[in-house]
Order: C-alpha cells, then sequence, then structure tokens
DNA sequence: GGAGCAATACCACAAAAGGGGTATTTTCAA
DNA sequence: TTGAAAATACCCCTTTTGTGGTATTGCTCC
C-alpha cells in the first residue's frame, strides 16, 4: 500500500448534505483532511485564508456565481492553490471551460469513489485530472480562428442578459431592470444565439440549467 | 444519549459520488446501517427485494425518471417501505405532489445533518418529514374545489407537450410530431400554463427542469 | 343518463421573439 | 495610438407566442 503526504481540503459547495456526506468520505483517507468547509463564493476566500488547504474541491453551481469563475480568482489570490471543480454537468463545454481557466482538475459528482481518490491525488501531486462519462477526455486542439472560436465566449453582459432571460424576463423587462433599450438587449441576445449556435429560448435556457446557470 | 432502534436503508440516486459519500456519513450512526444503493430506477425493485430495507432514500433525479412517480411504485410494491425523497429542489410544488404520492419524507441535499438524521429516524418511526429551506412547511388545507386545486394535475398528452416543448420545439413542430393540429397543441399549451400558473416557455422549462425533465 | 374531464380543433388579435441589417461610443491591450 | 471587441442603439419585417373565446367528441364514474 503506497503512502501519500498529508493534504488539507476546502469544501467549497452550497449542498451542505453533499458537502457533509464528502466530508465524512474524506474522512476515511487517513492523508486527506478536509480543515473546513464553505456554502457560498462569498466565504471562500476568507475561509482560504484561514485555514491554508492545499487544495479546493469546487463546485460549479454555486447559488447563481459560476464555480468556474470562482476558481479563477481563488487562482490569482492564491498561485500555490490545487483547485478541482466538483459537478453533476458531463458537459465537455464545460470542462474545456475549467481547462481554459486554469484549474486543475474536473470531476463528476457520478464519478465513482476511486475515481474522485485517485483526481484528489493526481491533483495534488501536480497533476491535472480532467473526467467526463463516456465520451473522449479531451477536445482536439484545431479549429482555431473561425467562428466556432468565438461560441461560448460570452461576454460580461452577455451572461447577464442570459440569467435574466432565464428568470423569465422579456426583453422588455430586461431592459428596464438593466437601463438599456429593448433594442440592445435584443441585439445581446442574437448574439448570445449566434454564439451557442441556438435559436429559441427554450434552448438557451436548457444550455444555462446545463452550465449551472 | 438516546438510543435508537436498527435501521437498514437504501439508497437510490444516480450521482454516485453523492451516493458513496452519503452511504459513508450514514455508517457513522450505529443504528443506521446502508444496506446497499443502487443507481438507476430499473435497479430498485429487485434490490429492495433483495436487501429488505426498511428506508429508501431516493433522488427525485434519476436520469429521465421521476423519483416521486418510482416512490409511488415502490409503495404499491412494498407497502411497508418507508421512503424519503432526497432533492435539490426547494419547491413546494414538489413537496406537496410527494405528499400526495404517499412519500415519507421530502429532504433537500441542501439540509444539514441534523436535519438529515431527525429526519429518517421521524420517518422510520412511523412519522413524516417534510422540510424546504426557508418557507413554510406546509400549505394552508383550504382553497379545494377551486382553479388552485386542479394546478399541477398534468393529463398525460399535457405532459407529452411539457417534454417536447422543453426539447425546443416549437407549436408547429410538435403538432406535426404528434399529427395533430397547431391550434391542438396551442390549446394543451395554455392549459398547461394555466395549471402551472405561469405564462412563458422559460418558466415551463424551469419548472420541467426542477422536475427532472 | 348526465356531469365532468380529456382531447381534439377552430377563430382572431396582441405581444413578443427571431433574423437581417447598420452605426456609434467606450474600453483595453498590443 | 490604433485597432479590435464590447456595449450601446436603431430600422424593418416575419414568425411564433400568448390570450381570449367557442365547440365537438368520446370516456368514465356515480
Amino acid at each position: 500500500m503506497a503512502t501519500y503526504p498529508s493534504v488539507r481540503i476546502l469544501l467549497i459547495d452550497d449542498h451542505r448534505l453533499f458537502n457533509d456526506a464528502l466530508k465524512t468520505l474524506l474522512t476515511t483517507q487517513p492523508d486527506l483532511t478536509v480543515c473546513g468547509q464553505v456554502f457560498t463564493a462569498n466565504d471562500a476566500l476568507p475561509a482560504i485564508h484561514r485555514l491554508t488547504p492545499q487544495l479546493v474541491l469546487l463546485d460549479v453551481n454555486l447559488q447563481g456565481v459560476n464555480g468556474i469563475d470562482l476558481g479563477r480568482q481563488l487562482l490569482l489570490h492564491f498561485p500555490g492553490l490545487r483547485v478541482m471543480l466538483l459537478t453533476m454537468y458531463n458537459q465537455p463545454k464545460l470542462l474545456e471551460e475549467a481547462r481554459q481557466a486554469g484549474l486543475h482538475g474536473y470531476l463528476l459528482k457520478d464519478a465513482t469513489t476511486d475515481q474522485l481518490l485517485t483526481g484528489i491525488r493526481t491533483v495534488v501531486t501536480g497533476g491535472t485530472y480532467f473526467s467526463l462519462n463516456e465520451f473522449g477526455t479531451s477536445l482536439p486542439d484545431d479549429h482555431f480562428g473561425d467562428d466556432f472560436a468565438r461560441r461560448l465566449n460570452l461576454t460580461f453582459r452577455e451572461v447577464e442578459v442570459v440569467q435574466l432571460i432565464c428568470q423569465g424576463l422579456s426583453s422588455e423587462q430586461i431592459a428596464a431592470q438593466l437601463n438599456l433599450s429593448v433594442d440592445t438587449v435584443k441585439t445581446h441576445r442574437k448574439n448570445i444565439y449566434f454564439k451557442l449556435g441556438i435559436n429559441k429560448v427554450a434552448d438557451l435556457i436548457q444550455f444555462a440549467v446545463k452550465q449551472g446557470i
């Protein structure tokens, strides 16, 4: 039986029960210590300051906040930190975005305990561990420069509009809320649809739900 | 410290990691034994036959299948069985539907460990335990007979239409697929919206996603 | 045998969404 | 400091939704 270096882990996930359960599971591994758990994105930075974990396990689905964005921020503030995403979304696009953001791992909540432990140990020893369900591990590195490259790269404003659309607001209501002209909102809408390769609210909401709102 | 009667529990949840973690957490309680875990609705009935648990903890979100429907079936086959739902959806409507279906508990994955344990012990001793986040625990028992009572009771055809709408089909495409007139589809749409108290595709899809498609 | 519901279908009108453009200002990095 | 994106805004026109009705046919339950 190999012995592993001791690792302190922080959990960030607003599903308390999952958080608790995961914590208990990890405590069965002598080398893995859960040094804390927080439930909101706001609590993340202070907690890392206080607890100085080596690894953060991060849900993508944090109360309106995108876990990947949070991960990016964490890396900015704590360059030595290892960050692994935990998500229920079996989405190559999401995985790719996480990789792009410089995160160190992507694991499905659907994963087995073995995968989790292997993933953690790979990531804390300086490796990366990205895994999905049945589809290939990574995308081919081609198709740069054309329309495809621009897809999925929503701007800040566009993401904002996506969120409001998904809350069921009409273009008019969104315009009122953001202090914009209805036409501007419609333009954003068009651009979003183009980038995502869709053409209906229905598609958009499905997309958004899979990304974690 | 009170002592509790010993209870055997079966987990049904296709999030393996959550399942595993929850299992480990429950094993810390001397009275609560996890006698098995399955990941698909199909495996549920055979597993209960084989393992004869007293309690089933059931996710609502089982690979396209509605956990509440599965729960209903389980109760039909095993009248003595206790069934508690575990879900991430803080939805009074869902809770009410679970209660209606004769299930014994409804707990958020967002719940604390304490709530989970209390819930389990309440349910196995013959009680029921329904809880949401911050809103009141149960609905007042009035408003029967009027429009409200009809809400949320979608007919078979209506559910079919909901599914197609959520796949992003237009009324016209749905009509083609089901061999109906567009007007009929629109009528279904109107009735669905009325029953759910909504008035937009966006709302409908949000609703559907929360129900587990 | 009639009340109630599910499923079907039609009409008409108003309100949004979707698709095609073009154009101005701001911002930011090379 | 120049050039590319991002954010803003307008026009026009088509299609789809959403809302308000009405109506017929079966089926089932009491």
